[in-house]
DNA sequence: ACGGAACTTTGTGCTGGCTCAAACTTCGGG
DNA sequence: CCCGAAGTTTGAGCCAGCACAAAGTTCCGT
């Protein structure tokens, strides 16, 4: 068995506060895994086995409609903990949770979510800020998706995933995972046909550049 | 000073699983405060001072776009907790509390949150519910928004706030608080217009009865 | 009673973005 | 190298819902 680092955890906000020894039990609990890309980590409305941490890749969440549609609710970065339905007493996942690419996640099972929220200080109100983050990232999407035209729309997607995921690059600031016309219209609720119409109109303004599956903001405006 | 009695909370969530002396220490502690319809309660982006119940009456929580327009986010029904920023590590409220008819609170410093938290068992993991399933309802806000025609936006909007706050009348269940054409417009994202001409035909089929500001649906259909 | 404010209804055109459709490009496998 | 699958682009037409506009209704204060 390959001991995981404690270093893995150190820098990570529910984790920050605890020392060495602490991690290191955390640790010999968790079950590391890696996920392919479009392999799914858990699926909406199973029961809640486990919560994760994602230590690398991006990881989407996915929403089906009763009408089968599925929408993209939000992606989540490296570092952060996804998965985490039983710290809101749920005992069934809400959504889907899918690799954007390839994935390296710890998981454990639920039932040490309050052990460790009683025993390590500082564990749950730091996660809970993060909850408290997607709250407000959720709300500011439902008043975008409410109030602002299309094409805003897609550019504030596309500027989320450029602040969340983004790694500067020659020209602009790249989004590191695959992702295609068909993504972005899921996330913004509209049709591929049209976030492609308005990538091409921006890409001869010279904001963005794309090739298949990737894409580079040029330019941080509008 | 009239002592408040503990039966107020005894039925109510966070509060269930509390004896009789904790609740007395708690009630001790809370400021009620009576408000007017369109009065409000806290502010956007104010520093979060307090946190509430709701004894009687209806909260609209609102926010306000860069753009000016204000949006609904939701509706709080009486017995439920509010303005809990300081459980997902806010600091400032991020929406408009503004009472939707007359409302009684209780209101309690935001310091004492950690201390209810940490000396009430329970109280912590039954509030995180209550977030839980206000995250739920968000999301499902916004797979409508992004997937569901106006029709529909509407009625699912009617039919959420009969299931949260309709008190059943004589031929239906009405909605019992103020509310206006243009509120509803506001929760979905569309014109008072709009949803004018949709109520109206669906009283033409029968389906509600709407009365200034007033609103009872007779077929919890469509 | 009266007048005004708040709310609601209804009409008319216009348009953003969806649907339908078809061709094109890139990638990976055999 | 060729072929099919996946992803992308572009075009054309159409319609739900918005903007603009104006009149009708209910409530409330004086």
């Amino acid at each position: 068995m390959n001991r995981l680092d404690e270093s893995l955890l150190s820098d990570i906000p529910p984790f920050r506060l605890l020392d060495r020894p602490q991690i290191r039990a955390i640790l010999d609990l968790a079950t590391p895994r890696r996920f392919d890309e479009g392999q799914s980590v858990f699926t909406e409305g199973a029961q809640a086995e486990r919560f994760y941490l994602l230590l690398d890749g991006v990881i989407r969440v996915i929403r089906t409609t009763p009408g089968g549609d599925e929408i993209i609710v939000l992606h989540i970065a490296a570092g952060q903990l996804f998965g985490i339905a039983p710290a809101l007493g749920r005992v069934t996942y809400p959504a889907t949770a899918m690799a954007a690419g390839e994935c390296l996640t710890l998981g454990w099972p639920v039932r040490m979510w309050s052990e460790f929220a009683s025993n390590y200080d500082g564990f749950s109100t730091e996660t809970y800020k993060v909850v408290g983050q997607r709250v407000g990232e959720m709300n500011t999407r439902i008043m975008e998706l409410a109030t602002q035209a299309v094409e805003q729309r897609v550019a504030n997607a596309l500027a989320r995933l450029v602040n969340q995921t983004g790694r500067k690059v020659e020209n602009g600031i790249e989004i590191t995972f695959p992702i295609t016309r068909a993504n972005i219209s899921d996330m913004t609720g509209t049709t591929l046909h049209t976030v492609s119409r308005l990538l091409s109109a921006w890409e001869k303004d010279g904001i963005v550049k794309s090739t298949r599956r990737h894409i580079v903001v040029t330019n941080p405006h509008q």
